[in-house]
DNA sequence: TCCAATGCGTACCGTACCGTACGGTTCGGT
DNA sequence: ACCGAACCGTACGGTACGGTACGCATTGGA
């Protein structure tokens, strides 16, 4: 009985998957790419991946239970982008912001983000949105915290000012995500000048310095 | 034979629904919004509507038409904010844009809205989006129509300064649209403050003025 | 008054899926 | 060498849904 119990942990339940498991959830993760919503069946994934539905029942409990643990495993996977040391000069703070938000573009864009978070919008009503919540807290919640941070330490330098911490990282999202990612959920895709998230990056950035920069911006 | 054909409507099929088919829509909608996209099924559909599935499949001819139908006959109800007159003054440019910005907060947040972009986002993969196009052209295109209307007089009389429309268009949308959508889209609540769409339109505009005004913004 | 069309209600069929059960097999421990 | 646990492959029951067919009521026109 090596049932993976994760269902109502919203603290931060330790989820931890065998490597047989976690092989299974991968499978499931291409499938899910591969064919959306749709094709995440228990006895697709027991196929594809080798393994009885029996298995998938025992480890994950129920359908909910594997959907969430596909979540979570994805969410274990994407390691919040630079974690690292905050930058110290202006220009690294600039630096900074800029990759935060080509990653945070390149990740939204991805083909496993977007297929996640179709699956859990399509679920999700107003009533039940189990694997909505999910996504948001393994997803929106660490990029925000990641960012506040980044965000905090350049005001604490005194490069950009702002008093409300929530209300400034939602700005850099608007400017950085403009209408991008429910484009992308729709299925339209990007043009070639919007999928050049380096350079959307760089003028998303140079507009919230010049919302939230303390000095005139030298515009790139 | 009254089938509405609406496929492969790409120019502008004009769809024009007997009052019988529009009643039956309405019900299909409210079902759509209380229940979520799971509970929209022919059976459903016919009893709550008491009509009969073959009078359905007779109409809709499929059900990807029957829902497609729903989209267009949403869209036909929803008329694009207020194609009223243009600004003259540089106030009444701002407050139409405020205004603009909060109806579309509004409509986005809506029950109706946020539960037929679940549908269609649920709907859609990496290979089929067809009723994703349709809402992205029915709802998205709209929007960005009258948005880039009013932006371009506000550029004629002088207010604003931009060369790319498209851009222009797309940071407005950030700044007033932010997270939120997403965040509904996957079941989050937005918090009263964030439910304010007046006072979130008016801070939204007054930093699209910061960033494309001519004249030193007035902060409100 | 008759008739054809339209549409409602219901029953029906094939299919797909969730969840469970069963037999056979592999593998680590003793 | 033996045993039990874990697991794979498959099959099965129950259910729900998409789509079709049939019987009957209503209605508008000749």
């Amino acid at each position: 009985m090596t049932q993976a119990v994760l269902k109502e942990s919203e603290t931060g339940g330790f989820e931890a998957f065998t490597p047989r498991q976690n092989a299974v959830l991968e499978t499931a993760l291409r499938l899910l790419v591969e064919g959306g919503g749709g094709a995440l069946t228990t006895a697709r994934i027991a196929r594809a991946a080798n393994c009885s539905k029996e298995s998938l029942y025992k480890w994950f409990g129920d359908r909910d239970g594997l959907l969430a643990a596909i979540i979570a495993y994805q969410a274990s996977k994407v390691r919040v982008p630079g974690t690292g040391p905050l930058p110290e000069t202006e220009a690294a703070f600039r630096e900074h912001l800029e990759q935060f938000a080509s990653d945070l573009l390149s990740v939204l864009s991805g083909d496993v983000s977007l297929a996640l978070n179709r699956l859990a919008i399509g679920q999700a009503s107003r009533d039940d949105a189990h694997l909505g919540r999910l996504v948001l807290e393994r997803g929106r919640r660490m990029i925000g915290q990641r960012a506040g941070a980044l965000l905090e330490a350049g005001r604490r330098r005194g490069f950009i000012r702002y008093e409300d911490g929530d209300a400034v990282f939602q700005t850099l999202y608007g400017l950085v995500i403009r209408d991008f990612h429910v484009r992308q959920l729709l299925g339209d895709t990007l043009t070639t000048e919007e999928g050049d998230f380096s350079a959307q990056a760089k003028s998303a950035i140079d507009q919230f310095f010049a919302l939230y920069g303390t000095e005139g911006a030298a515009r790139s």
